[in-house]
DNA sequence: ATGTTATATTGCTAAATAACAAAAAAAGAC
DNA sequence: GTCTTTTTTTGTTATTTAGCAATATAACAT
């Protein structure tokens, strides 16, 4: 008989949630190599205005996925755990239909 | 220099979106032994509407991540690819905060 | 045929999300 | 100190999502 416990499963669809936004995809999979890399750097490349990629960011860093360093006028962005690429290349390996 | 293709992300994230809902992550989880199941078990269980979990159900079977066959008056979900429980695993070993 | 059971679909409303614009903060240059 | 640059935060609005209730569909029982 099946249990359901919201909780249990809460934090890590929030990674998941995290993810499942074509640009945060993105900027995860750019750090994918273990690079940092400054939000202009984001902004230039996708073309949205600074909030926008400040705000994917935040989500980014407050699941726990994104770490980041401020240096001067500039924040680097990296990934926090470089684990999570083995999530991606399982998805991307595993379940293309 | 970073150049964004929306495209080539879209698909992925949409799979990690649907995988970033507490209710669908946890009916994933729970075919995850290969087993099947049938939808009026994941409605007993998760305490909320037929018509929700039907809903959550569609949204799984749109991204791939599960197939379902109608046998009699019940309809048994599965995981369409076992793999997607690697990606589970990796998330869930590594990336605990 | 009618009735019943299991799912799916549709319509609706409340809540969450995404994007922008504008304002606030933090650091360096002057 | 003021000015500029980079980033974050704070509204605000449009879109999307989540859940329910009600209706529709499909299969079986009678």
């Amino acid at each position: 008989m099946l249990i359901f416990d919201k909780n249990s499963c809460k934090r890590e669809a929030d990674m998941f949630k995290a993810l499942g936004h074509p640009t945060r995809l993105w900027i995860v999979k750019q750090l994918a190599d273990g690079q940092e890399h400054c939000v202009c750097e984001f902004v230039e490349a996708v073309g949205v205005q600074f909030a926008t990629i400040s705000q994917h960011l935040t989500i980014l860093r407050q699941t726990g996925i994104l770490t980041c360093e401020k240096r001067g006028q500039s924040v680097f962005y990296r990934l926090s755990c470089p684990c999570i690429l083995d999530t991606l290349e399982c998805l991307a390996n595993g379940n293309a239909k």
